[in-house]
DNA sequence: CATGAATGAGAGTTCATTCAT
DNA sequence: AATGAATGAACTCTCATTCAT
């Protein structure tokens, strides 16, 4: 049987956020986004690790101790980071594609613009892998942002399914896992670690060859 | 064009092996072990970054100096653990199942060792996750393990495309690394981050549908 | 040929020092000097090498961590102790006998005020002169003081040669490293090596024994 | 009233010497005169306080355990080191210019058997210049060393001064330790300091200044 | 709210010396 | 007499966090 696809996909909230109250003065709130800022910098530059939060605060430009006025710690201002980009790594702005009918032509446009977003935030996304391996709560973070794909992608194989369009032998959910970690194996593969002196894969040829392969796996009708 | 597939797939060598040299004696050999044994141990408990070397000298009860009799630091030790364990995560002991002129059981055959090795191999996995996002030789290290699985499954893939029985359109190294990922991510879901509380996976509903779903991407003849 | 005497004689700088910013506040100048006054007591008690930096951050009653606000390691306190004490060390407040145009009071005069900054600075000295054979830097900065008073004398000794008082035969610049490191040699077995039990050279004896000799060595005319 | 001049010129002795008893067997002798010829290669190649005793014995060939079979600790093997290179540091195989009677003939002389000496154990001298600001034990080898040279020099001086070569009114210990410390300074700083990249001071030069000076210092009779 | 100096626990590393073989 | 692995005390340096100003 398979698993719950539906239900409240509730965005995945950063943990521990809104811990300490919002600034209430204009300045406050300044200094807030300013370190903020700067931590993001800091992290894609030098890894969550090895970022010290004097280093934070000084490109923030402001006292080591301010920082605690924001946050508890190097993991809220993490938090707050990933809380503000949310946004743009989980609604990459999806065009409106899906008018047409055509489902291999509305999967390449969901990868495409899946694996743009990944390209646009490859940092964050670096980012956000180390802090996984290192920091429970953000392993809690990455599931659960991962979850919002594999569970849109669950229902659009099961409308497939629906429809006759894709294979009905394979649990929509475990289908979904399998080529949705495909596709993020290969992004993580080719804008987080590809190495700057090799030439990079050609995106377009990534888009294809995922989406061909995503196709023929649910046996998606027609030849190609 | 498709890239190079075979060529020496010269096994991973862990970094920064053989630094020091070798113990002469059999007590030097014994103590080294007892070190390796307790490295592990410990990082696997604790993992690589909340390991000190006390712990791992107190676990192999040495004093803390014998360590660098054996180690230069840290990263050594991981190195050593990480070479004892190669051959078991590499030739994960295929059975012969090769016999058989059927692509789809040879396959599914494949894919049953990989994720029989990676669960038996679960939390060395999850340290070398670990490490690879923190030590970049490791991340060498890592990608390369990887290689050795997409070479060899590349090289399947080709040969299945000459006898006709997989899509020719794909390119060999392209589709491999799509869908060795694709079951390596698999296995991390399943095997590494499972939680203890939710029932795990059914291991044989996770060969079957990955090697459905990759017989499926290929095209393998024959409905199932 | 005689070498270059004159030309700039900048002072000899002590080697790493403002590496770290200078404290901004109050409090951090009081610390700081705290420090470097504790240092230059631990060290001339320990010498340099047996000082600890506890023992200086005891001494100077602050925590171990506060050293390192100020200074990169011991080698840097030591440059700032050194940097504190340069003035006494080299311009030995001389007296205004050089009213009088009588070399050989010019002279006396000189090596009295060099002999008594030596004594007064004696640990001082005792300190630099083993620093000086363990580090490098510091060894480059005790071969800059000596060339202080080298080329000052030298210059004297080029002037008395001018006004037909001094033997022309000998290179200034020879003649003073000679004469000078005889002085420097009285005064270091004079106020570093003698021990405590015998009874001292008597400071006037050495004043006048150096001079005469420094003056007979340059054929002073006259008969003494 | 001039010290003690004459009286038993012992040898400076070695420190610590002969603490444990002479190897007994040929193989032994053999080993100790290894480690012996190690440690000097050693102590003039990273200095007394760089070198580890696995240096020696790596140097030597033989196991680190080898070395307290011979040697209590550092300060041991340095003093053995010492003993064996003291006769040419002290008694520099003075050429026969005795003969003449040329009180000037005979300092010269004897100065450059003196500085042909300390150029020829230059790194000696060094190490112990070094050892000397590190060890009490050796700070007192370097004083009876330079007590060797200087009483030798005072007899020499108040030998003249019964001659009316030499002038009375100095006392013959202190114009020795002054001028004999002026030519160890030039040899320290000739032979020692002088970088190598800088050309070295002429030696005959070196040689002729020390002389002069001296002679005059002394007002040896006649014009030069 | 901002500042930035002060804190101090804790980790890695070295190496002279010992000792079982 | 020789070996070489084992020992463990000692020391430096880091940096998140606190707090007086």
């Amino acid at each position: 049987m398979p698993e719950e696809i539906d239900g409240e996909t509730a965005p995945p909230v950063a943990p521990h956020s809104c811990l300490r109250e919002p600034p209430t003065t204009q300045r406050g709130a300044r200094t807030r986004a300013a370190l903020v800022k700067a931590a993001r910098k800091v992290f894609e530059r030098d890894g969550y690790l090895d970022a010290r939060l004097t280093d934070i605060t000084k490109e923030a430009q402001c006292a080591a101790g301010s920082f605690y006025t924001y946050f508890a710690n190097k993991e809220e201002v993490l938090a707050a980071v990933l809380l503000e980009a949310q946004e743009d790594m989980l609604h990459p702005g999806m065009p409106r594609v899906q008018d047409t009918d055509d489902p291999y032509a509305v999967l390449e446009a969901s990868n495409r613009a899946y694996l743009e977003a990944y390209k646009r935030n490859a940092k964050l996304m670096a980012l956000l892998e180390q802090v996984a391996q290192v920091e429970p709560e953000f392993r809690e973070f990455r599931s659960r942002r991962g979850d919002v794909f594999i569970r849109r992608n669950a229902r659009g194989i099961a409308d497939l399914q629906t429809r006759g369009v894709a294979d009905r032998e394979v649990d929509p959910m475990m289908a979904s896992r399998a080529l949705s970690g495909m596709v993020s194996v290969m992004a993580y593969n080719a804008f987080v670690l590809a190495e700057p002196q090799k030439e990079a894969v050609d995106f377009e040829e990534l888009v294809s060859t995922v989406t061909r392969l995503w196709a023929n796996a649910l046996r998606f009708p027609g030849h190609r």
